[in-house]
DNA sequence: AGCTTCGCCTGCTTGC
DNA sequence: TGCAAGCAGGCGAAGC
């Protein structure tokens, strides 16, 4: 389940060896993951690729213009998509699930991998990119004012506010229950409940962040570094698939539970569920 | 409109 | 052992 630190992680390796490659053939053999309105892959060949970043989840690779074709490709992992590079030209296995290959002129190759195919790819404008990742800004973007304004009208648990993408955008499942039982807020909470403590939930989500990215991403068992090689972040998560084992702070039971429609761990000693008040349910 | 639920998809795990 | 059901979840669509 690649989320912003996975994402990242792919995103600056692929930063190494793209820019400057010129696309000699792109294919996409599965044409459903093609996201709505996009444009063939096809027509990315001749183009030369300047920059490779990071939209929430979203990897953006941007090709130099080049005779008025589409420019931008989306590469969306989903929960189990995969990017990996290759430039030796020696014989590659097609591994299954592969979807599409974008084959550069010097014999190097990035494929895209994707068991389950819950990603997606898009080809466009840059108009047309902007308006197929509408989503809000990133962890790293959002100031702690704009989240609290997000966070004090809704009264959404707090763990599906900061699942949802257009608020914030980059965190998933894992992150968000990471940053949540560092600031020992109850998953269920109402995000009006916790808009104060705005500050404090976008530190506690940004540091968890930045040593995942350290770590180069959790791999639980499908997310693979685009060479192959699996994240480090698995084996320091707190509570994240830790159900049944002791928290760290008290020595409580970790639980699981359901929440926003997601397998969801927290620390009931540390994680107090939020008492039932008037004041969430009236108007 | 906000919020919740559903469905997409495959492979591994669980239960009978 | 074999088969079916259950489960995992990012995210868009549908339903309330």
């Amino acid at each position: 389940m690649p989320e912003l630190p996975e994402v990242e992680t792919v995103v600056r390796e692929l930063r190494v060896p793209l820019p400057g490659r010129t696309v000699a053939r792109a294919i996409l053999t599965a044409p459903d993951l093609y996201r709505r309105g996009s444009a063939d892959i096809s027509l990315l060949a001749g183009a030369r690729i300047d920059a490779v970043d990071r939209r929430g989840k979203a990897i953006v690779v941007s090709l130099h213009p080049h005779r008025g074709r589409p420019n931008r490709l989306v590469v969306h992992l989903g929960m189990t998509g995969r990017l990996e590079w290759n430039d030796t030209r020696a014989k590659r296995a097609k591994p299954r699930h592969l979807h599409a290959r974008i084959l550069f002129t010097d014999g190097s190759e990035l494929r895209y991998v994707d068991p389950r195919r819950f990603g997606y790819i898009f080809v466009g404008t840059p108009a047309s990119v902007e308006e197929s990742l509408r989503m809000g800004p990133d962890p790293f973007e959002i100031d702690s004012k704009m989240l609290a304004a997000q966070l004090s009208k809704r009264s959404a648990s707090i763990k599906s506010l900061l699942l949802n993408q257009h608020i914030v955008s980059g965190l998933g499942n894992i992150y968000v229950d990471e940053a949540l039982y560092r600031v020992r807020i109850h998953p269920l909470t109402p995000g009006m409940r916790v808009s104060v403590r705005a500050a404090e939930i976008l530190e506690a989500a940004r540091a968890v962040l930045r040593r995942a990215i350290d770590a180069r991403g959790t791999t639980l068992r499908d997310y693979r570094r685009t060479d192959g090689t699996t994240g480090e972040f698995q084996v320091k998560l707190l509570v994240y698939g830790r159900d049944g084992g002791r928290c760290g702070r008290c020595g409580a039971e970790i639980r699981k539970m359901v929440v926003a429609q997601r397998g969801t761990h927290y620390c009931p000693r540390c994680q107090k569920r939020p008492r039932i008040s008037a004041s969430v349910s009236r108007k």
